[in-house]
Parts: C-alpha cells; sequence; structure tokens
RNA sequence: GGCGCUAUCGUCUAGGGGUCUAGGACGCUGGCCUCUCACGCCGGAAACAGGGGUUCGAAUCCCCUUGGCGCUACCA
C-alpha cells in the first residue's frame, strides 16, 4: 500500500517544523511550568501572561509544561485545575499535556527516561556523581557549616570513588546523583532586564539532579526540557535568580544554548512579602467563584509589574500582545492590590458588558438550575414563602459576608481557642485534594473529637464564617456549594477578623502551634 | 549569617540628564450631577529612602548606607 496524500502533508510540515527550529534565528518558544500542588495559583497566571504575551508579540509559540516531579506533593487533581483556570482566563497555549504537540510528552513524569539517559551523560563526562550521604551527615555537615560560620552547602564532603559508586548502586544502594560546579572563579548571568549578575562559584553547591527516588529535580528537569522542547526564551519568577548558575553550568556540560533568560519580579501580599495564602487570595478559583470577570482579572494582571506604552489601564489579551514590550516591565515588587482589582473588574462589568452580557455571565457563574437543584433542598424545608428564598440562599452568592466578629466566639469558648481551632480547619481543608460536604464533615468531626471540643460548639463559629450569621442553611453543603476555595477564603477572613479584635496567631505562638498540628494531625 | 535582586505618592505606575515647581490610576477626601445610592464630572491632600560622587545640569548615570524581598532542601 502507499502513501496518502494527508502522509505527505504530515511528513512536509515535520519538515517545515524542525527547518524552522534549526535556523539562526529560532522561533520564539516561551513556556509557562506550574507544579500541580495545591490550588491554581494567581503568579501561575502572571507568568503565563507575560510568557504568552511576549511569545505572541514576536509570532511565537506558548507552551504548557506540567512539573511533577514532586511525588508526594503532585496530584492529577490540581494538575486539572491548573489547565482549566488557564482556559478560564483565556490564556491558551499552543502545546501542553491535555493539547498535545510535537515536544511531548508535556508531564515531567512522564518523561523520566529521557533525564535518566541525559543524567548519565553527565556522570559519564565526569560532570556529575552518584551521592550516598544520608540526611544524617547532610544535616550534620551543614550544621558544623553555620557554626564555623563558612557558606552551608553541600560540595561533595562525601564524595566516594566513582569505581564505588558504580558498585554500590549496582546493588541498589539508594542515592542521588549531583552536579559538580567550579570551587572557584564567577558565573555570569544575562538577564534580559537586569543585565549581568554575577555569582562566586564558591557559592554554589553540589545540587542534586536526580532525587533517590528517580525522579529528575527541578534543575535537571526543567534544562533538559527547555532544551528539547526548543524554549528560546526562559521567563520566570525572580526567585529562581539564585540558581540561574547551576542552570547555566548544566547548559554548558550538556554543550546546549541556554535560553535567554527574564526574570520577572514576584507577587506580593500587602506587607511586601511573597504573596501567600495566608494574607491574600491566590487561588484563581477564588476569584471565579467570588465573581471576577476572566478579563478583568487577566487585565489586572498585566497592569501590575507591567504599563502599556499608551498608558491605557484598560486592554485585553490581544491588545497587549499588539503592543507588547519586555522591556517596560518594572522590577520593583508590586503589591496585588485587591481594590484596584474590585475597581477595574466593575469597569469591565459596565463599560463592556450589556445587561444581556452580564445575565449571560451570572448564568454561567452561578445564577443557573444546576445550582438551585443543589440549594433548593436545603431551603425548601426552611421557608415559608417563594420570598424567603432568596435572601435565605444570598450568601451562597456573596463574595466576603458582613458580621461582627463578636459572633464568632460562642459561649464557653474564647477568642484564641477559636482562632486555634478555625487555623487547624483551614490547615485540614488545605490538605484535601477533593472537595465535598461530606469530606468537609468528617474533617470537622475528627477535628472536634481530636480537640475535645462538642462538634456543635466547634460548627457556631464556622456558621458565622461561612454564611456571616449564626444560623443558615446546612453547614456542609453551603461548603460543597461555595467550594473549596471560596470556602478557605472566608474562613481566612474570620481569622483576619478575629485578629482585628486582638487574636491573632503569630509569630512563636504560629509556629508552636504548626508544630503540635502536624504532630497530631501528619503532614 | 552568606549570596543575589530591588527602591518615585498608602498602593499600581509614567519618567530612561535639562520640557519635573514629578504626570496618570486605585484608595482617601471636598464639590457638582441626582428621587437615594452607585456611575460620571470637577477639585484637593499625598512620592523621587539617605549620603556621596559624575555633570554646566540629575528622579534619571556610578558608589556607599539603609529598607524591602528572594534564595540558602533528595520543593518547585
Amino acid at each position: 500500500m502507499g502513501f496518502r496524500i494527508s502522509d505527505l502533508f504530515r511528513i512536509s510540515i515535520l519538515g517545515f517544523r524542525i527547518l524552522t527550529m534549526t535556523t539562526s534565528t529560532p522561533q520564539v518558544r516561551t513556556r509557562v511550568a506550574p507544579s500541580p500542588t495545591g490550588d491554581p495559583h494567581i503568579g501561575t497566571a502572571y507568568m503565563a501572561l507575560f510568557n504568552l504575551a511576549f511569545a505572541k508579540s514576536q509570532g511565537g509559540q506558548f507552551i504548557l509544561r506540567v512539573e511533577d516531579t514532586d511525588q508526594a506533593r503532585s496530584t492529577r487533581e490540581s494538575e486539572q485545575a491548573i489547565f482549566d483556570a488557564l482556559h478560564w482566563l483565556g490564556l491558551n497555549y499552543d502545546e501542553g499535556p491535555d493539547v498535545g504537540g510535537p515536544c511531548g510528552p508535556y508531564r515531567q513524569s512522564e518523561r523520566l527516561a529521557i533525564y535518566k539517559e541525559e543524567c548519565d551523560k553527565l556522570i559519564a563526562a565526569g560532570h556529575a556523581y552518584r551521592d550516598f550521604s544520608t540526611p544524617e551527615q547532610l544535616d550534620a555537615l551543614r550544621k558544623q557549616q553555620t557554626e564555623s560560620g563558612a557558606n552551608p552547602g553541600y560540595r561533595g564532603e562525601f564524595r566516594i570513588s566513582s569505581e564505588e559508586a558504580e558498585k554500590r548502586a549496582a546493588a541498589g544502594e539508594p542515592h542521588v546523583i549531583r552536579l559538580i560546579v567550579p570551587s572557584e572563579g564567577e558565573c555570569v548571568i544575562n538577564d534580559r532586564l537586569r543585565g549581568e549578575i554575577k555569582f562566586p562559584w564558591a557559592q554554589i553547591d553540589h545540587q542534586v539532579l536526580m532525587k533517590s527516588d528517580g525522579f529528575p529535580t527541578y534543575h535537571l528537569a526543567n534544562v533538559v526540557d527547555d532544551h528539547l522542547m526548543g524554549i528560546t526564551h526562559v521567563i520566570r519568577g525572580e526567585e529562581w535568580i539564585s540558581s540561574a548558575p547551576k542552570h547555566r553550568r548544566l547548559y554548558d556540560c550538556f554543550g546546549w544554548q541556554m535560553p535567554e533568560l527574564i526574570h520577572l519580579p514576584l507577587l506580593r501580599n500587602p506587607d511586601k512579602s511573597k504573596l501567600s495564602k495566608r494574607k491574600n487570595p491566590t487561588s484563581i478559583n477564588y476569584f471565579k467563584q467570588a465573581g471576577y470577570l476572566p478579563e478583568a482579572l487577566l487585565n489586572y494582571l498585566g497592569l501590575i509589574a507591567y504599563s502599556m506604552p499608551d498608558a491605557s489601564e484598560m486592554f485585553d489579551l490581544s491588545q497587549m500582545i499588539a503592543s507588547f514590550d519586555i522591556g517596560r516591565v518594572s522590577l520593583g515588587g508590586p503589591v496585588f492590590d485587591m481594590a484596584k482589582l474590585a475597581w477595574l473588574n466593575g469597569r469591565w462589568m459596565r463599560e463592556k458588558q450589556s445587561a444581556d452580557d452580564l445575565l449571560e455571565r451570572l448564568k454561567s457563574w452561578m445564577l443557573n438550575d444546576d445550582t438551585w437543584r443543589r440549594i433548593l433542598p436545603l431551603v425548601q424545608p426552611r421557608a415559608e414563602k417563594l420570598s424567603d428564598i432568596v435572601p435565605m440562599s444570598a450568601y451562597l452568592f456573596a463574595d466576603m459576608p458582613q458580621y461582627d466578629a463578636a459572633l464568632l466566639i460562642p459561649k464557653g469558648l474564647d477568642g484564641e481557642r477559636v482562632a486555634t481551632l478555625i487555623r487547624i480547619i483551614l490547615w485540614e481543608f488545605e490538605k484535601m485534594r477533593s472537595w465535598s460536604g461530606e469530606q468537609a464533615k468528617n474533617s470537622l468531626n475528627a477535628i472536634a473529637e481530636k480537640e475535645s471540643v462538642k462538634l456543635r460548639d466547634l460548627l457556631a463559629p464556622i456558621f458565622v464564617a461561612i454564611s456571616g450569621a449564626p444560623v443558615a442553611l446546612p453547614l456542609f453543603e453551603t461548603m460543597e456549594i461555595i467550594g473549596a476555595d471560596m470556602t478557605r477564603r472566608r474562613l481566612a477572613h474570620a481569622l483576619a477578623k478575629l485578629a482585628e479584635t486582638g487574636f491573632e496567631l503569630k509569630g512563636k505562638k504560629l509556629k508552636k502551634l504548626e508544630e503540635e498540628y502536624q504532630k497530631s494531625y501528619g503532614r
């Protein structure tokens, strides 16, 4: 049987692709590489936006790669949530685990053989070695280094001969593979926005490339994948600057060209610390549930750390791409300002939507038959008139409920105790990988028992935190309807209200609580 | 502690040697509009972290100090 025209076509496409990727000015390719641990983070969207805008403004491609090399924390639920969140925002990628592409697989856990092969080359070339030192040895070394005032960091102190190492490895002894770096001299990194950044090599440790579970670390996987996937520009968070020398070294050892580096400033909490869920909403799903328009959220992310050449404040993705200039990124760490986001979202609602548009938005958000079918069984037994139904359900459609902080503290419990309990609940809820009223119930039951609190006492403040009143529709079903992110956000909000009233958990007290929590609940 | 990044109103920013007695936006605030509120419009308070240089001239360039932040894991 001969070949079909379509086969010919495919071959020529492939040929074209290879050709474009090997010419002297390769097509721009950027990526965002989130780790699927926990909620889809607003920071991921921020990075995705700038990578996408940069690539598209150059006529290039933008890809999504899942960095699930942390076996303990990565989950498929979280990965799916990232896909959904990016698509919701309109940050569509040309290639990725759920859309395919010519450089797959796009999930690092499916590329293990590649990393092993590349890492073996490094060992063979004498750039890396098998290391058998134990956590105890490393701890002791670190302690000794810290005490003597030296830079902490492992630099091959317990390295053994390669003959012995191969023997022990062949015998199946667990070990890691580490990268050798020069012990003196200077490593110069070039950042598009910051210019030359110099690091003394003596400052850099022998980074683990391959963990004892056979998974690569970020550093190895990231370099190998960026190279193999033809990434030309790495736009990532400022937090990565200090590991750039390791990456530089890796590219050199492999003999590969390093992509251009562009480090963006980190999003900040109002107190200027790195954005964290403790102090700010960070889950994209929270913003969705709270009723922000995806266009507005994206617009806001583009407004933060960046300014349009014409100084416009309201723009969509295509406008941003059309005039995008990476040099207009500002380097001071921007505070994520919820008030300005709300203002911008308001503008999008009143200037870019007709009443009919808004109606459609409302329907696809929460105001639809599906949601009401979940709510009605809760309201029906309690309502006496149709007109009771909407007021009773109103808080399900709201953002943060309004209430007096004193309501959070029931008779028989004091403020600090309540804050502690909510803190524990929040930690437990954050650990959950899927969400349902049933799971919330089980979790709260378990907490009540562990903390020796009657369930009704434990639940009293939670009713207030979630619904804004001590009396409301059934709690667990409510939590299921508003979702995990909104539930957690409202609990965090309650904690903040308690803090304002003088019951703040912080510093040593919080640390101690967290230790005790981890001891009795596990991590 | 070490290394690194960073520094304009409370916040997001414009500014890339003279046009800056520093512009815009959010927030705050006074007023107008108006059946209330919101929107909208007009106005106000509010910043170049400090000190040295370079230059005829520095918010803009360099250095130091200080502050903020990040990294310092078999997490990314």
